[in-house]
DNA sequence: ATGTCAGTGTTCCACTGA
């Protein structure tokens, strides 16, 4: 099973774009970030065209998450427990967290085959001394104590979050100069640490081992692209039952380039799995 | 050069967010 994780900058912008790449790469899941639309906005008849089925979790113009998946998706969750909100206590249609602000759409989880799966937009914080800075934090943190509930109680899951962190874990996730220590989000120890925390959990970067190198994400500013000055934001992070399986991993730099992409790349794995598998060997029949 | 995108409303530009 072949499962991604994209944040598409406005999948109504970058629709052709996205369907294209999943069949060409024969995506089985994709968790997508920042679809910037509600489910009636949505273009779903590309999608379904070419095969895939979705779950979407859109309030607004801003952030919102989704899968399209060929396989079935069951036991769809919108955010996770105790998701803390942000901003102002909204007048109306809105989920409220225990604060009583408003839940951003940021978070969605799935079931594949045996797989748990989140799509993950972590707040971006803005700036070390902006409010979003802290509620970056503190959704981490409260992200972090669903990820112990959750293994706590079934040690064993296959799970997977994936998305776009907004943090560089390591010095070398950096190359973009714009960043840079004591001044800037994504980088800081705070932030680091609440990465850290999530790996504590009992979840790892299953990327990393089979692609060292290399960033997913560009300013459009700036020729950031041209000159390589990104980073390494977007993860999948599994439990150990998802690791043991994985097979494979990449990182789609060439997504960043030709018309209109988004300022992120597309990152796969290939997990091990007892559905699916057209390109595997018959060894039965 | 606060530089590029995307979405929306205040709509053919200005704003907000990243």
């Amino acid at each position: 099973m072949r499962i991604a994780t994209w944040n598409v900058n406005s999948i109504r912008t970058r629709v052709g774009r996205v369907v294209d790449w999943l069949v060409r790469e024969d995506i089985d899941v994709l968790g997508m970030q920042e679809i910037k639309c509600r489910p009636d906005q949505f273009p779903v008849e590309a999608f379904e065209h070419a095969g895939y089925d979705l779950q979407i979790h859109g309030l607004n113009q801003w952030n919102g998450v989704a899968f399209a998946s060929r396989l079935p998706m069951r036991d769809v969750e919108k955010g996770f427990p105790q998701i803390p909100g942000f901003g102002k206590p909204p007048v109306i249609e809105h989920d409220l967290d225990g604060a009583g602000l408003p839940v951003e759409a940021r978070a969605l989880g799935v079931t594949v085959d045996d797989v748990r799966l989140y799509s993950l937009y972590v707040p971006n914080g803005r700036s070390l001394d902006d409010p979003h800075y802290l509620y970056k934090l503190d959704w981490l943190a409260k992200l972090r104590d669903a990820v112990n509930g959750q293994l706590a109680a079934q040690p064993d899951l296959a799970l997977a979050l994936m998305g776009d962190f907004n943090i560089a874990p390591l010095d070398s996730d950096v190359g973009d100069p714009s960043f840079a220590p004591g001044v800037s989000t994504h980088i800081s120890p705070p932030e680091r640490a609440a990465f850290a925390a999530l790996e504590a959990a009992g979840l790892q970067d299953v990327v990393r081992p089979l692609v060292p190198e290399g960033f997913t994400f560009w300013d459009y500013k700036r020729l950031r692209f041209p000159r390589n000055e990104g980073l390494r934001i977007d993860f999948i992070l599994g439990s150990h039952a998802f690791a043991d399986r994985v097979t494979d991993a990449a990182i789609h730099r060439n997504e960043r380039k030709g018309d209109a992409p988004s300022d992120h790349v597309p990152v796969v794995v290939e997990i091990e799995s007892d559905v699916e598998d057209d390109d595997m060997p018959m060894i039965f029949g």
